[in-house]
DNA sequence: TTGTAAATTTTATGCAACATAAAATTTAAT
DNA sequence: ATTAAATTTTATGTTGCATAAAATTTACAA
């Protein structure tokens, strides 16, 4: 009977295993960033990556394992966005969130748009599922609106669940519009801030409304003008 | 020399061709509405329909174009609904709006869906389009904003242009939310209502928002009652 | 009726993209 | 240097869209 063979170089082999995977992943993202998620091909991108096709299957699985792949990690950063808000007023609620978000998205543009559309396709935003990062946006600006109401912002007249609902629908509309290619990102920008405001107003004080409306109406004229 | 031939069954044959492509057509609606769009290729579209794939080709065209002519008939059902409005006050405005699309959608909802993810994937959606459906219904929104001021509804300390890109923002991320499979039929109604009401609220009279509010939240709990 | 030119359908084939079994090669520890 | 395991590649299969060229059908006219 042969004695038994002490573990081979398990340690290192997954380490570099890991390496090759992740340049697999980057050379990916910068395919899609590059030339559009219709360029994106298992061919291409193992040529690319100087390996083969099976290699890649190998690594990381098949295609859709690999557009998977690069979506987690696209939500990953984006909910570190979501999660550093600081509330004072709605209007600066608003902002911060929207200017955080644009400058995520502004530095890679085409992949994060692809990386959106891919994420739809690939059915990863469902509304039920609990860990995602849907049911986690909603329960933020759920926040939001109890803080409005606690800061006296708004009346109260609006269930908060309605209202976080709506807010929350009024950012996604907008995001939607720039990731189909409908709209670019100052565009973007503006609808959202718009919709979240028009949300706010329609359950602000009396005081607090003529605010939020003045506000809403600069950043709608902005966009007006560039038209 | 020959003498010229009379022109040979010209006219019969373009009448038969047209009705061989309408049952293609139809079977390809059928098959969508059955199977769902991942079933729909054109091997089976050729052995349901009785003919071989060179014939779609043919008669139609290529699988894009196919696709395109569900979606065109589509939107021109759903374009007479649009058009079939009445204003009388935004509420009810909203609701027989609403109603309609619903009971269109209702016959056929597999198909519908999959016709919007069709029309979003073939982009035919394209907001720039001056003929498309996204500026009538745009235009359509902007003239029930005018009306709504018009009757003393609305005080219009927001723009109506802003007022009609946020009803029919918040109409479209309803549908966006059913045609994805998110939520059913019954809650697009909801939060289509709910969305378009709230943005009616924030500019509407002291009398008037109560009003919009109270009915509201009537179709919100609704939906809360049916989880 | 029957012949005929045009229209239509089909057969046969190519191409692109994803996928995987099995052979060849590389790797890391001994 | 050896070796067993891990990894990569070669070779091949499958599916779906597309089209050229051959075979068939069609509607009219004589």
């Amino acid at each position: 009977m042969k004695p038994v063979r002490a573990q081979g170089g398990v340690a290192t082999r997954t380490a570099n295993k890991l390496k090759r995977k992740q340049t697999i992943l980057n050379t990916a993202r910068d395919i899609i960033a590059t030339g559009g998620y219709a360029s994106f091909t298992l061919a291409e991108l193992a040529s690319q990556a100087n390996v083969t096709v099976p290699t890649i299957h190998n690594l990381i699985g098949n295609k859709s394992e690999v557009l998977t792949q690069l979506v987690v990690d696209m939500v990953e950063r984006t909910e570190q966005v979501l999660s550093s808000t600081a509330f004072k007023d709605p209007i600066s609620a608003v902002e911060s969130f929207t200017d955080n978000l644009m400058s995520l998205y502004h530095d890679d543009e085409a992949f994060y748009k692809a990386a959106f559309v891919i994420g739809e396709q690939e059915s990863m935003f469902e509304h039920g599922h609990a860990g995602g990062i849907f049911k986690k946006s909603l329960k933020l600006a759920y926040q939001v609106c109890l803080d409005a109401k606690e800061h006296g912002f708004l009346v109260g007249n609006i269930n908060s669940e309605l209202l976080a609902d709506r807010l929350f629908a009024n950012q996604r509309i907008a995001r939607y519009d720039w990731m189909h290619g409908y709209i670019d990102l100052s565009e973007y920008r503006r609808q959202m801030i718009c919709g979240m405001l028009l949300t706010f107003a329609a359950d602000a004080t009396e005081e607090y409304r003529p605010v939020l409306i003045a506000k809403m109406s600069t950043v709608f004229l902005e966009s007006a003008e560039q038209r």
